[in-house]
DNA sequence: CGGAATCCTCGATGATACTG
DNA sequence: CAGTATCATCGAGGATTCCG
């Protein structure tokens, strides 16, 4: 019981973390930027805007906040500045009045919205598993009645 | 000029983030949830105690935190406890003087890992694209001098 | 419409001290 | 060693206002 009846659109979709053992980067220099990197775009409303553009191809600001919904206007031009500064989306604005911007992803842009996707994926299929671990967690391990 | 010469390590590890579309949840309650939970495990520190354990095996705590370097012992705790609780790792305390508590991957957050690895080599891959787009940011398309 | 600027709050995190 | 508890800080982020 309890358990939401889902279409089961990702989790049936495929396979793409097999568990594969991910090898750790061989300097330390790397790693430490390589995880300052991963510390900016790992970021909430990032990767909510990249599965946005991901799927609706171009868009203007207000509809990026409408679609998103909880997203604050300063978070969503702080945001996508940061994206576009990171080569990751494409501002364009168009001179006309009223002011028309629109932004799209670039292809670095969509090669890491395809690199979040096994994350996705992972959340989709293992939300009850992870539920039903938050549900015994502090249970013991043999309840001796 | 100024391109650190790397080891290539993980650079030309594999290429496990083709460009493939990431079909987006059906079900806004279950993208909710997934946002949600995607918003706990994508955490700075769980992401690297997570790489940790998966190269290590099994460390105890003081081991994590000396490993890390950086960390906290009051967020080594509480990463720690999260991600027990989240059903990731596994906590066990063995009742010996002075106290030895030890911590391990469980198969979901082995599964975890796998699913991030493919954020990692992106980030290892275009570390110079995203540097790149910061250089060149504000730069005029066409500079006109 | 698409921002920039300002103010303000609150939670995340660090530092410190204590304990079993 | 492996925590727990408490206090202090600091910046992320929301609400509001103004502008081109």
């Amino acid at each position: 019981m309890g358990v939401i009846p889902r279409k089961d659109g990702l989790a049936s979709a495929d396979r793409s973390q097999d568990p594969q053992h991910c090898p750790d980067a061989a300097d330390p220099r790397i790693e430490a930027l390589v995880h300052d990197l991963i510390g900016r775009v790992a970021d909430k409303w990032t990767m909510l805007i990249l599965e946005l553009l991901e799927e609706k191809g171009e868009l203007r600001f207000t509809q990026i906040g409408k679609l998103i919904g909880s997203i604050s206007q300063k978070m969503l031009t702080q945001t996508l500045r940061h994206m576009e500064r990171d080569g990751l989306v494409i501002r364009t604005v168009h001179p006309v009045v009223p002011p028309k911007v629109e932004y799209r992803l670039t292809e670095l842009g969509q090669s890491l919205g395809a690199a979040f996707c096994g994350v996705w994926i992972w959340a989709e299929r293992n939300l009850d598993a992870v539920e039903e671990a938050r549900r015994t967690y502090g249970e013991p391990p043999h309840p001796r009645g």
